[in-house]
DNA sequence: TATTAACACGAAACCGTTTTCGTGATACGC
DNA sequence: GCGTATCACGAAAACGGTTTCGTGTTAATA
């Protein structure tokens, strides 16, 4: 078992002090050319790393970035945590993450676990419990801390720092605008039961775009799911209620679901009816027909999400900041695919 | 902003040394009841938290284990490093994670990174290049260091250190047998390009499963699919070229893209043909007809791997450290959906 | 030849803990 | 009253680096 060598082992086996072996790997210019090269000679055929963990007791950085989602088992999520490890790796970041199954508990648990040097920064969205009890002490301490903080997707208005969001009102406009420009007159929405922000944007945008065309919202044709398996019940149901021929869902799922029902109901999708929904995971690609979708461009977001943390801590140690945090806002797009026309 | 306190503040501000301070927060005998109740309450007024990484350094230990996967959007990779994640933390142990993307350079990279005093072990599972180049030096360091390594799924023989794995053959051998005893006479394996041992040992359990019915192993009747969109044609001139009866697919993916050629070309499931997919995700059961899988179990899977892990890692600590390694194996289950009868 | 600048390196502080060991004060036994 | 055990605490080293500052040696300058 070869034990990892240390500036110390270097020093006593080439007889100099540790601080020029320091330096003499650093390329320092106080340190002559002779020495240098002895030096790195010797560390490169020891395979000397320095170690991390004193280097980030030094210098006050870990080159840690701590990320706190709700889910990991969830295509989104999944994307933009891709594009938070490309771009962080890509800097010479580590990424730490921390799940919080949707409890406002094992988020504070995590944010404090994290918040002890382990890291420079958080990259989060907020769990479901977290948006309904609307507390967020925990993250105001962390900015009140100086530690620098990127929300991502489930955002909140009531904390001053750096966010990524998508344009979900506009882009759910757009859809429905699609579905009527098909000539679809009575478009329902599938949502979630417990309002997230992003829900409630997307909710927005859909009716937006009904009263520009003169269409009245009508609160029978939101369709209000749970995450159980009695959805198809549900589905079938609302089908027997209200007339629809076209619906656009917050997410992948909802849209499969009912379609499922509509061709078990012997509906030609998309020509008696249309189906938009938002997230372009697998199902969307898999799925018969085809489901057009909003994509959210997880991985973008997960990009612009670590490279706002990196700036804002880069920031911090060069000592010039930026004191206005900004608000990015990923724009996302329609992959047209079977289930609407043309 | 609020700087952390350390033990030095806390130590000036009550006016006794950082050694009386340290020892009454960790409830010392050396302490009088009136310092360290004095200690404690400054600290909790504080909201004092130890430094990790100052921990880290001292006591040559992170708590922290790092991750190392070929991909995070694979829903079998995710619901593993689910479970890894939930033990992990449950112990006290913060994981950090790094994708490979599949490439043996990112590997090593990722590992070196991590490798120099950032965690106290490693789980991980082999890229597809890593595999296929048949190089695990990076490996044979690690385990040399003395740094505890757990592998699971993709593995290799050529490395001795804890392992969890699938039993892969006897549950190919299973879902061959099943499709047997429906009568099924014509069964094609839709297998990977590259061959992983994962897939290799799946492929022994079909070919055992049909030698031991007296069916010959038919070549024609493994379809090697890539990972592009080409599959469809592939699988057209697939279904052209053989008869087929059902199909064994170490995917999902590639099952569900059987399933609609099949359905295109007017076959019903399963009365004409059954299907069987490897991976219980998203895909299998929203499809239509849903899919009959094997089911992994890939939070169990991650379970045992941390455990396996924190275990090896404290045994290390308290030295009585357990030379002899193990492999584990998760037993998969077969679960009945509606492309198959019965 | 005396002064000084440049050079090459080392000593030591520091980051925030943990932990060993030493020590002054008190209390106890004889 | 003296020796000793106990108590309660502090000094200091250690973890593995980085960095500031000081210093001895040599070479250049006046």
């Amino acid at each position: 078992m070869k034990q990892k060598i240390t500036l110390k082992h270097i020093a006593r086996e080439l007889e100099v002090s540790i601080s020029t072996v320091s330096k003499a790997l650093k390329n320092s210019e106080e340190i002559s050319a002779d020495t240098k090269e002895k030096v790195q000679a010797f560390a490169k055929l020891y395979n000397y790393k320095p170690n991390n963990i004193a280097v980030s007791l030094k210098n006050k950085r870990t080159k840690n970035i701590g990320v706190v989602i709700p889910d990991i088992v969830h295509h989104f999520f999944t994307t933009v945590f891709r594009g938070i490890e490309k771009y962080a790796n890509e800097q010479g970041y580590n990424v730490i993450i921390c799940v919080s199954d949707e409890s406002f508990d094992k988020e504070v648990i995590n944010m404090e676990m994290l918040n002890n040097g382990s890291i420079d920064g958080f990259i989060m969205s907020l769990s479901a419990e977290t948006q309904q009890k609307d507390d967020i002490t925990h993250l105001k301490q962390v900015v009140e801390q100086g530690i620098p903080l990127v929300l991502f997707d489930r955002v909140t208005d009531d904390l001053d720092c750096d966010k990524v969001i998508l344009n979900d009102k506009e882009i759910a406009y757009q859809a429905t605008i699609k579905l009527l420009d098909e000539g679809r007159k009575r478009i329902a929405l599938a949502t979630t039961e417990s309002y997230f922000n992003v829900s409630e944007k997307r909710a927005e945008g859909y009716k937006q775009a009904l009263k520009e065309h003169n269409i009245e919202v009508d609160d029978n044709l939101i369709l209000v799911l749970p995450y159980d398996d009695i959805q198809e019940k549900m589905i079938h149901k609302f089908f027997d209620e209200v007339e629809v021929d076209a619906i656009l869902s917050v997410n992948e799922i909802f849209a499969i679901q009912c379609m499922e029902v509509a061709k078990k109901r012997g509906l030609k999708i998309p020509e008696d009816i249309s189906f938009i929904g938002f997230t372009d995971g697998l199902l969307s690609r898999y799925s018969n027909p085809t489901l057009t979708v909003v994509a959210q461009h997880g991985v973008q977001m997960g990009e612009i999400a670590a490279k706002m943390l990196i700036d804002r801590v880069e920031s911090e140690i060069s000592g010039d900041e930026d004191e206005t945090y900004r608000t990015e806002t990923v724009q996302a797009t329609i992959i047209d695919r079977e289930s609407t026309k043309n």
